[in-house]
DNA sequence: CATTTCTTTTAAAATATTTTGAAATTACAA
DNA sequence: TTGTAATTTCAAAATATTTTAAAAGAAATG
């Protein structure tokens, strides 16, 4: 395989994966070029490279900055922007623990709580408190897990732990 | 609030949570429902109580059934079927977890190990395998932690664990 | 078997999401 | 200022996904 082949390989296959976890393809894709691009790229080099929009272009990479996986980058005598991706994958991925956290957990264990505090007077309000509680440990455990990963700044103590359940 | 109103929220906030993962809002909402029904339920019940048709039951129902999440339910004397949630939430989590792994963990792995292994003979190809090398780290750790969720029996000792963390 | 009851399939419709392209806006330089 | 290059916005178009409804298929019953 040569090195092109394998550039779109790795662009194609993140932005297949990306669909499967509800992340467009045109952002995935994007965030794949830019991580690969040995130097910061301008928004005309992602629209040719991709061959997307203009307004396309735009909204992801504005997303990409919001998620904290892509910076912009001014260059002396430069009038347009440049765009560098985040090169450090460990940062990469505390930054996305971080926001799926504080975007799709936090709001989750607060309903969960409201809904665990019911009146269990019935026996199907019984149940569902139950269920509530159970679900509340789960995703408290994805809560940890996710805490894990932003405050693990070596990873070589969580590289430690997993290998008890190798 | 009512038991009635903490049902529709929990069915309405799980379909919500679904559909930011990928996963349908009907085959979110489905398992939602039958993850808190203390009984059985036809076809029609869940037809009738999240208002849908048939086809779409039907379809989502063997999609939770490829998940592991819910299972039939014969009943002596009824001719038709009847389905029951997995009620253990950890099991559930196992199940997640395990079937996640399968469908989208393994394939990227492979991928990687492919991509990882062009040779680095350009400054850009050289830059591409540092990536590949780094994402396979994060993605082997992501391997990891739901091999630990698939191998835990017992929740306990992932307790443990997380504790450094916090 | 034929009939009834229930389930599955599927093509079309509905809906939701993504992408485009052009206009509006902004930022800078002369 | 004014003109130009670049970016952002947003309504419309394209695309993708989900849902429906009706037909086909199975399974049980008499």
């Amino acid at each position: 395989m040569t090195f092109e082949e394998a550039k779109d390989k790795f662009i194609h296959t993140w932005g297949t994966l990306a669909t499967q976890w509800g992340i467009n393809r045109s952002m995935a894709q994007l965030h794949a070029l830019l991580l690969i691009a040995p130097e910061a790229l301008a928004t005309e080099d992602v629209m040719e490279q991709l061959q997307i929009s203009r307004g396309n272009a735009s909204m992801n990479l504005r997303d990409l900055m919001d998620w904290g996986l892509i910076y912009k980058q001014l260059k002396p005598g430069e009038r347009r922007e440049f765009f560098i991706a985040e090169k450090d994958i460990w940062k990469v991925a505390r930054q996305v623990a971080k926001e799926r956290r504080r975007r799709e957990i936090t709001p989750v264990i607060e309903v969960l709580n409201e809904l665990k505090s019911i009146d269990a007077d019935t026996p199907e309000a019984h149940e569902f408190q139950r269920v509530m509680v159970g679900l509340s440990g789960v995703v408290g455990f994805a809560d940890n897990t996710l805490n894990a990963v932003i405050k693990a700044e070596e990873n070589w103590l969580m590289g430690q732990f997993l290998k008890v359940f190798r």
